[in-house]
DNA sequence: AATTGGCTCAACCGCTCTATG
DNA sequence: TCATAGAGCGGTTGAGCCAAT
């Protein structure tokens, strides 16, 4: 048996709003507020309409301060950014423009500046399969799009402010290969540019800090930061995170940031199955499949087993539908 | 002028999260 | 600890608009 509906399908209207029901609507608002309880709301202001519409429409469209119209220059510079850490989180990105309504958001980027975006993109990220996948913006806002576009670097401030302090932790699985410390120890590898520290959690599991990681461009971060309301980590090939840093990847001196991991529908999302499709999807003909082939090189076979695992698990969301 | 197809965006749906008893 | 109900969220839909034919 289904849940209860919350109200009378029946005998609630549907469809727009008549200039006659926001007026009661806003009327009613503001006097009385919602009185703590939505659901009752429509039938103490004289409406016949779902409690949820109400809402709606109030957030949406009738409450003070709603900005409407043209999205401005910065405004699209803030939700690219955020879209690419955070990905389709309208109520957060929402929450960094003033005025602003998820549903506006959502419907902007949807129509408009998902088009806008891949108009800077490079052709060979301009693929049939590559644009039918929305899922694929996170790999071109996070990469490519910020090397064409510099500027994109200057919000993330407001990203960092939505990310709490890095932390990551070992595991049996990853620690039988290797530490930290011995990951950049590795031939081949850079050692990461900041420092990191090295402590044991109340579990006694040993725990790795990145003081600064929040601010680095130059991060790259495979597997997933497992937030106990975001990952149960049974149903994870990976059960524990790890997190690396690579100086100098790409040929213009960007970095890559990945910190979009915690996300209950990560299974759903399909993941790469194998190495090449990282590597394919990386940029066939860009200069990071040389990082990357520098950093499994830099692997045992057993070792690179594991990197690979790693590496597909961060890049879950850049493939749909794969297995 | 009529038709068609694409686009926009307000609104809905169904799900998860959270608070409460 | 569990059940319930309201709030909140993201995905989807469809009416209306507009440009192209």
């Amino acid at each position: 048996m289904g849940r209860a509906p919350c109200c009378d399908k029946a005998s609630v209207k549907k469809g727009p709003w008549s200039p006659e029901e926001d007026a009661k609507l806003k009327d009613f608002m503001e006097k009385h507020g919602t009185c703590g309880n939505w659901i009752a709301l429509p039938h103490k202001a004289g409406l016949k309409r779902c409690g949820k519409s109400c809402r709606l429409r109030w957030l949406n469209y009738l409450r003070p301060n709603i900005k409407h119209g043209e999205f401005s220059e910065d405004e699209d510079r803030i939700i690219c950014s955020l879209y690419a850490s955070i990905g389709s989180r309208w109520s957060v990105i929402a929450s960094q423009l003033q005025g602003r309504t998820d549903n506006d958001i959502k419907n902007y980027w949807n129509t408009k500046l998902r088009k806008k975006l891949l108009a800077y993109l490079p052709s060979f990220q301009k693929t049939p399969s590559f644009n039918n996948n929305p899922n694929n913006f996170m790999n071109i806002a996070s990469s490519s799009f910020y090397n064409y576009n510099p500027n994109f670097m200057n919000v993330n401030n407001n990203i960092n402010s939505l990310f709490p302090t890095t932390t990551t932790t070992t595991s049996s699985h990853v620690q039988s290969h290797t530490n930290i410390t011995d990951l950049f120890s590795q031939p081949g590898m850079i050692a990461p540019q900041r420092n990191y520290l090295e402590f044991q959690n109340q579990n006694m599991d040993k725990e790795y800090y990145f003081p600064e990681m929040k601010e680095s461009q130059r991060v790259v971060m495979f597997g997933y930061d497992g937030g106990e309301q975001s990952c149960n980590k049974d149903d994870h090939e990976i059960k524990q995170e790890e997190q690396f840093m690579l100086k100098d990847f790409g040929d213009q001196n960007q970095g890559f940031m990945m910190t979009d991991h915690n996300y209950n529908d990560q299974k759903q999302k399909g993941c790469l199955k194998n190495l090449e499709q990282v590597k394919q999807m990386m940029g066939i003909n860009g200069s990071i499949n040389v990082d990357i082939n520098r950093y499994l090189m830099s692997m045992n076979d057993d070792d690179e087993n594991k990197t690979t695992h790693i590496i597909t698990d961060g890049f879950y969301r850049m493939i749909d539908g794969s297995n």
